[in-house]
Formats: structure tokens, sequence, C-alpha cells
RNA sequence: GCCGGGGUAGCUCAGUAGGUAGAGCAACGGACUGAAAAUCCGUGUGUCGACGGUUCAAUUCCGCCCCCCGGCA
């Protein structure tokens, strides 16, 4: 069977994607995967500004609260689990629309990732621990005899992609770059992608404006009841925008009026991040969210295409 | 009014035994292959509070003034 067609929206935090997903999708007949590394964990609702019941209840939505607020999402994972929703949702006869601002899902999802083994959890709180314990120049010391070629390529001060080859040489007997050479790169599914694009001043306002509502709604208390339900404070959906300040907030780190502010910076500097991923992918066409109608034509013709394509 | 302390990058502050200045944060640009809302990389001209004086040369020394923060009145 031939892979469905995707319709992409993605675009910076706050720009309007949850809203404009919801028009898109009823205009398109579409149901929605969500490619938002946060708004996948459960119980992590007001910081990571998941849809509203009254919206979930308009469009069918897929990939929320898809893991435990302990667990470790990942690219792969998403990738498993998005290409069941597709599945599921042409099965139903329906178009699917991922809509998300996490870039490396996106790109994951389109054209796959090197098969690289899962690692052993074990194996990764070892790396963590000694991280930890004796510092990152261990963990490069290791690196530069079991993969000089990965050394070389990351940087220095580069701890998360520094463990990343090293459980991989570790586990399987061979660094990334073997796994990365097998990997064939082209697009799995046909894909239209929209971006969402709002003027930097206003974009920046939106976020302050967020940020302050979801302290006012209870993002510390958020905080505060996933730690009394046993949650470890070093869970890595802690250490997103916003929950990590709430976190500091809760142990006693910081005072309110510094995590708010620097929620708004951080979310402002991930927003900034969020183009520059976006602004590279081919063919992305931009979209200011007030003119979402732009999008429904051409997106009804790629889907017929694709569609006849299909048929023939 | 008097006595201290201070006025240097958007913010907090270094510094220059006189040769026009640099950190952190912010900002701006970039990278990104299973933690990605993560993790990293690059970019520093600013009337050195104002005016005058000394000097080849003053942000630095001297004089005067203005402003801020303490304390005393």
């Amino acid at each position: 069977m031939a892979a469905p067609p995707l319709i992409i929206l993605a675009g910076p935090t706050a720009v309007g994607k949850t809203n404009t997903a919801l028009l898109l999708a009823r205009a398109i007949n579409a149901e929605i995967i969500n490619a938002d590394s946060v708004q996948v964990y459960k119980g992590l609702d007001i910081g990571s500004a998941k849809p509203a019941e009254q919206e979930l209840a308009l469009v069918r939505h897929y990939l929320l609260n898809v893991c435990e607020a302990h667990e470790s999402m990942d690219a792969g994972i998403f990738v498993k689990l998005a290409g069941e929703a597709i599945d599921a949702i042409t099965a139903r006869g329906k178009n699917v629309l991922v809509v998300g601002g996490t870039g490396l899902y996106i790109k994951a999802l389109l054209f796959g990732l090197a098969a690289v083994p899962a690692i052993n959890p074990a194996l990764r709180d070892e790396l963590r621990l000694k991280l930890e314990q004796q510092g990152l120049a261990s963990l490069r010391d290791m690196l530069a005899e079991l993969d000089p070629e990965g050394a070389v390529r990351i940087r220095f001060n580069d701890k998360q992609r520094t463990m990343r080859a090293l459980e991989v040489v570790l586990q399987t007997g061979h660094p990334l770059a073997y796994f990365y050479q097998s990997q064939v790169k082209k697009a799995l599914y046909p894909y239209l992608l929209w971006g969402l694009e709002l003027p930097r001043g206003e974009l920046k306002e939106r976020i302050a404006v967020r940020s302050r509502q979801m302290w006012q709604n209870g993002l510390l208390a958020e905080v505060e009841g996933l730690m009394a339900g046993g949650l470890d404070p070093k869970a890595p959906a802690l250490s997103s925008l916003g929950y990590r300040q709430a976190l500091a907030v809760a142990l006693g780190q910081m005072n309110n009026d510094e995590a708010l502010a620097q929620m708004i910076n951080r979310t402002q500097a991930y927003a900034k991040r969020q183009v520059t991923w976006f602004k590279k992918m081919d063919g992305i066409k931009w979209v200011n969210p007030e003119k979402w109608e732009d999008m429904v034509e051409p997106s009804r013709d790629f889907l017929q295409t694709q569609s006849r394509k299909t048929i023939k």
C-alpha cells in the first residue's frame, strides 16, 4: 500500500497552531497528529498549551498523552506511534494533518531515522551517573577512544550528543556514523508543509502574554502535583520550558518573578530556534494564521492529486 | 545641607599606575539523526553622567555641576 499524503502544519510556539489546525482539519476532512514533544506527556497540560476538552471534541487528535511524565519520549517512539496513527486515520477514511513545533519529530517522520537499536535504559542511566560524578571530560575521553570520528564531529561541550554517541557505540559496538551510512534519505510520505508565521515582535508579545496566563492558571501547582505524585525532578519532561522554571520555584531556587521572566525569555529564544529549523525545510510555505483559509484550496488540491496517483 | 558609596553595552557589574574598554545575562545569527520545549556554536563602537582644566593624549588626574543609593541632620 502506498504511503498516504500528509499535510503538515508547523511553526513556532504560541503562533496559533492549535486553533488554526482545528479550522484547517475541518475544512479538509482531516484528523490531527500531534508533533509536539511535550504535549505527548500525561499531566503536563497547562505548560504545554495542550488543546482543551472542547477543542479535542471538535476533531480527533492522536499522540497526546501517550506517555507517563516519568517516562522518556524520543524521536524513535514518536515515529513509530505516528505511523500507527497515520494508518488508523487512513483506515477511517480521513486525511492526515500533522501539527507541531518539534522540528526533529517532523523531520524524522518524513525522512526516517537511522536504524539504531533501542538503547538499554540501564546503560543510559550509567552514563548519566558518570557524567554527574566524573564530569564531561571523562565521557569525552571515552568517546575519543571508542568513536574517534564522532569525537571530532560532536562539539566538545555538547554533553547530550556526546552521551548519545557513547551509548550507541557501547551497546552496538558500532559508531553512530555506521548507522547513518546505511540510511536511505528520501521522503517516506508525499507531504505539503505549511509554516505559520507572525512578525517577531507580535510573536514575542503573545509568548509573554501566554506565559503569564499559564502561571496564573496554575503551572506551579501542576508541577507541585506531579512531584507529590512521586515524579523525579530529573525527569526529562520537567526540563522543558516553563516546567523547568516552575520546578525551580517549587524547590525554592527561584522566586515567582524570576521564574516567569526566565520562562518568557527562554520561550522567545526557543521560538527563534524553531523558525531557524523550519526555514531550511524543503518546500515550506509560510502563512499568517489569520489567513488560514489560504491553505485550504492548495491542501485539497494536493490531497486530490496524491489520491489519483495512488489509484493509478 | 553634611558624610559616605556610586553613575561604563539593553540589564548587573569589571577595568584602564593616562594611549578611547570587557565579562555574565539579554539581543541577534547559526547548528541539529531516539531527552529536541533538549543540547550546543558564533557575533561586543558603547557621547565610559555633563561641562571646563592639565596633557602630545583624559573614561582614567584636577575643578565644578547634575543624577541615584545609604547614613546624619
